[in-house]
DNA sequence: CGCTAGTACTCAC
DNA sequence: GTACTAGCG
């Protein structure tokens, strides 16, 4: 999906460059987008469950490749899902499984590509052949393409290389697309040479670019359909984008769509569906928002700090739901083995099983992110740790409980780093030692807490495009 | 003219 | 994830 039709949309605006510009230089890879060509070499084995590790020669063929030109790349892979995401990927799971079962009655060769899927194991076999060919590598906490941009901004890489679309939604500096696998040939988009787009007519698509730059730019690929939220029935990156235009902000631009394409069927509505229109529009925008914060201030690891960090400096101070739909924070040590180690299954937080380990023998590790909206409620573990178990920053925590002695939600206590701020909020913390850590909470806090655990868990969010598509369809 | 939905493609022999 | 296109509003 990505951004449907972005990348011909602003092709005037890219150039045909050979890999070769990037020499002496690092670049961003989005190693999933790899693993997936890769596994067409072997589909049908994948999908009877064969052992096999042909999937690993594309990616190491175009490790190889780039550095042939004196290109070094790190390899950026996927994390866990956001939960905003569930809608996506969910329609993405269906249509592999129903491949799957075609595959299996009638062992069509189409239907097992159409089935592959890139698994963790799959990633983790990569990493481990990356360790020896000491290739650097980066685990992205959620999503890859955010993590891609950190990098390039921070001037870790010189550039992003993908397939997807919405690296430019999330205004990757430069972003490396069709990179031939024979000829190093690619077409490049850099981000401020988005000024100079142009339609098939000529006309410049971004008049004023310093406003689309910041930020009108994202909101006509959210408005158009994004991985996060559907648009409107009916409006795609033209109609988006010629609102945007015209109306110069996200509201008012939702507004006046709103208005063409819901209003007018309200004409005939009674007072109350009129009264429900005007909701939705409000509902409307304030997901638009979300997308925002989420193109903006998606959770990534920073090699530098050696924490999860938001993309972009928060601004605002965002209660703690709205900050868990950027991807939750976990305990800096977990963090580092995740990201920086890849040492960990992104979905489940297990270790990968080692050559000499099998996974039966191996301890069971607690999961922070959906743990910890579990974690608060009494029927989950409500025994604190040995006190002989807490490290340093669980003491603080300790101190503060037993000082105040219940932590509100949302409090926004002050902390030693944003990580700890996250887990006071939540009152709960992951030890060194992999243990959850209660802590009590009032009443109050213990309901807020489970009802935003029934909005935002991981295990089962909601899908909230889903829910927004079905009421305006039913207009 | 623009959007939607369907098809074909990514590897590698 | 992509690109291309016939068909429909």
């Amino acid at each position: 999906m990505g951004i449907d039709g972005l990348l011909t949309f602003v092709r005037s605006a890219s150039s045909e460059v050979h890999i070769s510009k990037f020499a002496g230089q690092r670049v961003a890879i989005d190693a999933s987008s790899w693993l997936h060509r890769g596994a067409f070499s072997c589909a049908r084995e994948l999908a009877l469950g064969q052992e096999t590790d042909r999937y690993l020669r594309f990616p190491l063929r175009m490790i190889a490749m780039l550095r042939s030109h004196c290109v070094e790349p790190v390899l950026v892979f996927d994390g866990a899902k956001l939960p905003m995401k569930v809608r996506t990927d969910r329609l993405r799971s269906a249509a592999r499984s129903a491949a799957l079962q075609r595959a299996h009655r009638e062992q069509r060769d189409k239907d097992f590509t159409d089935s592959i899927t890139v698994t963790p194991a799959m990633a983790d076999r990569l990493l481990r052949k990356l360790r020896e060919s000491d290739t650097a590598f980066v685990v992205a906490p959620y999503e890859a393409d955010a993590q891609m941009v950190f990098l390039v901004e921070h001037g870790h890489c010189a550039a992003a290389i993908t397939e997807d679309s919405d690296l430019l939604a999330f205004r990757c500096p430069r972003t490396i697309y069709k990179l031939s696998p024979e000829t190093g040939y690619c077409r490049l988009h850099s981000f401020d040479d988005l000024c100079h787009a142009t339609d098939s007519s000529g006309s410049l698509l971004f008049d004023d670019w310093q406003s689309w730059k910041t930020g009108l730019f994202t909101d006509m690929c959210i408005l158009s359909g994004c991985d996060y939220l559907p648009s409107i029935p009916g409006v795609g990156l033209k109609t988006a984008h010629a609102a945007l235009s015209t109306h110069r902000s996200m509201q008012r631009a939702i507004s006046a769509l709103h208005d063409k394409f819901i209003w007018s069927k309200a004409q005939s509505a009674d007072p109350a569906g009129r009264a429900e229109l005007l909701q939705l529009t409000s509902e409307h925008l304030e997901l638009c928002t979300m997308c925002q914060q989420i193109f903006k201030y998606a959770t990534v690891w920073d090699p530098v700090s050696a924490a999860l960090v938001p993309l972009h400096q928060l601004g605002t101070s965002l209660d703690i739901r709205d900050r868990d739909r950027l991807g939750p924070l976990m305990a800096p040590s977990d963090a580092k083995l995740l990201c920086e180690d890849g040492v960990l299954d992104p979905t489940s937080l297990q270790l990968y099983p080692t050559v000499e380990q099998s996974t039966a023998s191996m301890p069971k590790r607690e999961d922070v992110r959906s743990r910890f909206f579990d974690a608060v409620c009494p029927r989950v573990n409500t025994a604190a740790c040995e006190p002989s178990s807490i490290s340093i920053v669980q003491q603080n925590v300790v101190r503060r409980e037993t000082a105040e002695s219940a932590l509100p939600l949302n409090e926004g206590a002050v902390a030693p780093c944003e990580t700890d701020t996250f887990l006071y909020s939540a009152g709960v913390r992951s030890p060194m030692h992999f243990k959850a850590f209660h802590v009590p909470l009032s009443d109050e806090a213990k309901t807020a807490a489970f009802e935003s655990a029934h909005l935002f868990a991981i295990d089962s969010p909601p899908c909230l495009g889903d829910a927004f598509l079905q009421r305006f369809r039913g207009i």
